[in-house]
DNA sequence: TTCTCTGCAAATGCTTTGCAGAGGC
DNA sequence: GCCTCTGCAAAGCATTTGCAGAGAA
């Protein structure tokens, strides 16, 4: 599983995982890919997905969500991007906004920053209206 | 183990894991926790430092510190600040500067937004001295 | 035919839990 | 003495790995 495989089989497996991400904007963990295709593909093992997801990894086709403590997630969505993530449901939006942020060139100290992530913290609107 | 434990007994396992945080910039796992405490008790448990670290979270004493994808980190400073990651040591830096970044209300379609974690990925400084 | 991929099972690593005895207060 | 805390062992999850057989190219 190295980074660049060159002669990807397209098993069918393999295609359900990709169409699943194709476009999908929850940020799902290995579990939710699990899920969806299993309904197709009754025999499919967790480890099949995880070594899936390494390798679109690798290949710069998904990027992995450190939001969740407790489980990863993943995003088809590979441009640079930001989030917004509901404290109540976890979910997790997309911010497609480009923010300029600079920090203090003394203040960083020879640290040289190559990209930056945003996380907003709240409620989402959906969460709100059954709070009440 | 509930949020507002009120007697909380000084036992001295648990100051010397206080201890260690108190003022710690690192950003330590469980485990670095564990290493410095075990020096003073050999036979302190990891389970112990576990049920400590959760506690003191939910006094609101230390923070999580969710961006090593691989174990949790956690931080005494509870003040809102932001961090530099250096992707190759992974070191974790605090940047205490308030940046001012707003987003659009037409595009957050309702989402209270309540806090904002900032994340510079970079290369630090010794890092980029060892490269060369 | 070749060589990657799948599915299973076992293993790993971090974290949590249950419980009995120890020890703060 | 009461009740939390510790340490141990076992359990719980997410994730990884090894391997033999299946199947894409």
């Amino acid at each position: 599983m190295d980074k660049q495989t060159l002669r990807l089989k397209q098993t069918p497996q393999r295609m359900a995982i990709m169409k699943y991400l194709q476009g999908n904007k929850n940020h799902p963990t290995v579990e939710d890919i699990y899920n969806y295709v299993v309904e197709q593909f009754p025999n499919i093992s967790l480890a099949t997905v995880y070594k899936n997801i390494d390798i679109l990894k690798n290949m710069g086709l998904v990027q992995e969500v450190t939001i969740d403590p407790d489980k990863k997630h993943y995003d088809p969505d590979t441009r640079h991007h930001h989030h917004l993530i509901c404290v109540q449901c976890k979910k997790i939006i997309d911010v497609d906004i480009d923010f300029d942020i600079r920090v203090p060139k003394d203040y960083l100290e020879d640290f040289e920053i190559t990209t930056t992530h945003i996380d907003f913290y709240g409620i989402c609107k959906s969460c709100k209206t059954k709070e009440k």
